[in-house]
DNA sequence: GCGCAGCACATTGCATGCAGAATCCACACG
DNA sequence: CGTGTGGATTCTGCATGCAATGTGCTGCGC
């Protein structure tokens, strides 16, 4: 079953599963191979990540974003991750400090959407806080295609990469304070960006 | 299937199934009169909310929780809740801060612990962002034993109530920021109280 | 032509059977 | 007396059938 679960979860980050689409039980068992009693149970994992809704006896959903959403996805994560880089900071192994090195590298576009998500989970994971995880994960996951609005910005997509490697730098000098401070920065700057581009109502 | 969820954690929360204590699916499909298929799908509902550890091909346990993991959840608390609070004191309806004001009443310390988890959700709920909802939901489910620690202090008791009650007056005042220093304070307070009373290690 | 009732179909929710994995216990061996 | 191995037993994970709920369509009345 978590095989099928994340399989599903990558689909609909993917957008192969589009926003709003409906799940059917059946036709998905015979996407992975498996009954109906696995996608049911996946799907009710994937609702406690907020990535699909599901209704009694009305089936589920690719749970819809719309602009108000995403920021305040972008919130919650504002409050999360900077404590997260502060813990890193102190805990973080040397592997990982090289892994985050390497995903700062030059890619393409659609390469570097997916070394983003990478690159913060791995910083949560240092965190080594087993509730910070799990309160990310219910806060973080989202289809790709929001996140690439940022990622198309020529602009804004520097700011990241920049902001990544201070990240790096910071984590790898063990500082707490520093590490939490370009984080805050990192995302607000994400939740300014989306103001500007996609503005209120 | 939500019934049986719901009872679950209820049992969970009350302390009736004991943290480290084995979840058979038989027995509990015979303890709530379903089969063990609603069972599992309860089970895997509530591991998102961590009250619960699920190993495949092991079986689920209910979850244990040491003086670290508490420690964890009221950092992780103290990231959240103080944002909640600030966001509720301009939406919170009058409805809502005459409920606040109800469970702030005098009542027998048991009666309390219950009214103290309803009082913290419905200034979660009131925020009004579903993000931080399930967040919140991932980071604070726990036994109830283990927050008696706090009530079962008289003077821990005391400021917590004081701070109920300051925080009631805020959000009346639609003062956000203060809202957000006395939620931030409260929790901070909680673990400053659990480090002297339960020292590390 | 429009709206509503009733029926047929699609789909979910749950119970149950079965295969396979994990655990437990007895017994033999060092 | 402790340790390791084999087999019986328990339990989980999945597939499937069936009942119940929801949905959409057809045809009838207006």
């Amino acid at each position: 079953m978590a095989r099928v679960r994340d399989l599903l979860e990558e689909a609909i980050l993917a957008g192969e599963l589009q926003p709003g689409e409906r799940l059917r039980a059946e036709a998905l068992a015979q996407r992975f191979g498996t009954s109906r009693t696995p996608i049911r149970e996946a799907l009710l994992q994937l609702e406690g990540q907020g990535l699909v809704q599901v209704e009694p006896n009305r089936g589920a959903v690719v749970r819809t974003f719309d602009r108000d959403d995403v920021h305040d996805l972008y919130e919650v994560r504002a409050l999360l991750e900077p404590a997260a880089a502060a813990r890193a900071a102190s805990r973080i192994t040397d592997a990982d400090l090289e892994r985050l090195d390497a995903l700062c590298a030059d890619a393409s576009v659609e390469e570097q959407i997916v070394r983003n998500e990478t690159f913060h989970r791995i910083i949560v994971e240092a965190a080594g806080s087993a509730r910070l995880e799990v309160a990310m994960r219910a806060a973080s996951g989202i289809p790709r295609t929001f996140r690439s609005i940022f990622w198309h910005d020529e602009r804004q997509r520097a700011d990241s990469m920049m902001c990544h490697r201070r990240l790096v730098s910071a984590l790898r000098a063990r500082d707490a304070a520093l590490a939490e401070a370009v984080m805050r920065m990192h995302i607000l700057g994400a939740i300014a960006f989306l103001e500007e581009t996609w503005p209120n109502r």
